[in-house]
DNA sequence: CGAGAGGTTGAGCAATCTCAACGGGGGTGG
DNA sequence: CCACCCCCGTTGAGATTGCTCAACCTCTCG
């Protein structure tokens, strides 16, 4: 209660990195959800009556406006959770693959930050990665071109897949069409960008959606703009 | 201390809407610190060692590129707070005119947050407006074109003033380059777009500062894209 | 084999940026 | 008091980035 009060129109938040047993705990309890391939999970501007966390699969975050333009927020996968902050939701909810998710109401998370302080804590911490994460995709989307753009996200995707220096390649886990979304692009080019990167031979590409870094550095720096 | 940890290079919070008698008055305990236009307060990066809130004047929150694209955050004035949350400032801040603060050690925030849960609700329904207004701006920035850019900024800036439909004129209380740094746009779009709603009638201007909103309802049609 | 989805590529176009010049207002110093 | 300067905003012309529209390719699935 004493979460979801007041604040009107706030969010709810979103990737989870849960690893704070109270909070794991928490959201492991409810019931078990199934959302095919571009279900709509929850809807902007609904009251967010609960919070979930992803099992399986991937879902996507997004606003759009009302004439159909869309800005991907983020991607959750395993153990990301949304809708744990705020009184309404900020953004609609999409399956990207087939995914299950663990949907709790908010009542019962808000009980349980009464009795546990320290969940409260870990709400907060989460806010704050949240946020951080919101101000550099504000960078991103407002100051930096085509090729700062793709080259931080697929360097953002790498880290969290945990792809590095011994392990360069990875599955791009987004369509095209999510990366330009996400990146305030449109589909071709992204397309044209990467496409660019490959003949510069700073990443290699066994399939569309298969990724190598073959120069990490040289993509980090042309992410901040050093190039 | 509970509040600072872990969450590396997390965010700090900010726009205030303290209303809560008791956050108020914690961070109305602490250093008063002047700040003249132009002056850095704190610096992205940094440890967050104090949280902070604008007394009088205004405050600009960013973040910049390395080859000094800015990208303008927030716009903070008097009775907003930065700094509440996180390990380090997620962006820098910087005196838009002379201003007053109060500085506040965070490890008091935490002491506080510890002796009164209260606390700790009050900070989650902030990071909750805080990431809500980030995701609006994500939009803006992702999808948006320069004059629905514009227009919205003119709409949340006379929203935040106080002007409505009795007393429609107001102050812009920032420059045509900081509306550009917040836009993702240039000085000179900006200036153009501003005297295009003035040639459209939208507006009026009788200063370059000084804007009277002459159709709010047109304005906000064009901002959300219904035009 | 045909259809559809996702991705790539090309050509032309439009929105926005860049570079440059200009104007007004306010302060400052002669 | 006036000349000068500087800051801010405006305006113009041309360059450029990224968008639009369209075709085509590959793979999968039925």
């Amino acid at each position: 209660m004493a979460l979801s009060q007041s604040a009107l129109r706030a969010p709810s938040l979103t990737r989870g990195m849960c690893s704070t047993p109270e909070l794991d705990g928490l959201v492991r309890i409810g019931i078990t959800v199934q959302a095919t391939p571009g279900q709509t999970i929850v809807l902007e501007g609904d009251p967010c009556s609960h919070c979930f966390r992803v099992l399986t699969g991937a879902v996507r975050l997004y606003k759009a406006t009302i004439d159909g333009r869309r800005q991907l927020i983020d991607f959750l996968v395993a153990d990301d959770c949304f809708g744990l902050l705020g009184a309404h939701y900020t953004y609609s909810v999409e399956a990207i693959t087939q995914s299950t998710l663990i949907k709790t109401p908010r009542a019962g998370l808000a009980a349980a930050v009464r009795e546990r302080p320290a969940l409260a804590d870990r709400l907060i911490e989460l806010a704050a990665a949240e946020i951080g994460r919101a101000h550099e995709q504000m960078l991103l989307l407002g100051r930096k071109n085509a090729q700062e753009k793709v080259a931080s996200l697929l360097l953002e995707l790498a880290r969290r897949i945990g792809a590095d220096q011994a392990r360069p390649a990875f599955r791009l886990p987004i369509s095209r069409q999510e990366m330009a979304d996400h990146l305030g692009l449109t589909i071709e080019t992204v397309s044209r960008t990467i496409t660019h990167f490959k003949e510069e031979r700073l990443i290699a590409l066994p399939t569309p959606q298969d990724v190598v870094l073959l120069h990490p550095a040289e993509l980090a720096a042309l992410a901040e703009g050093a190039a």
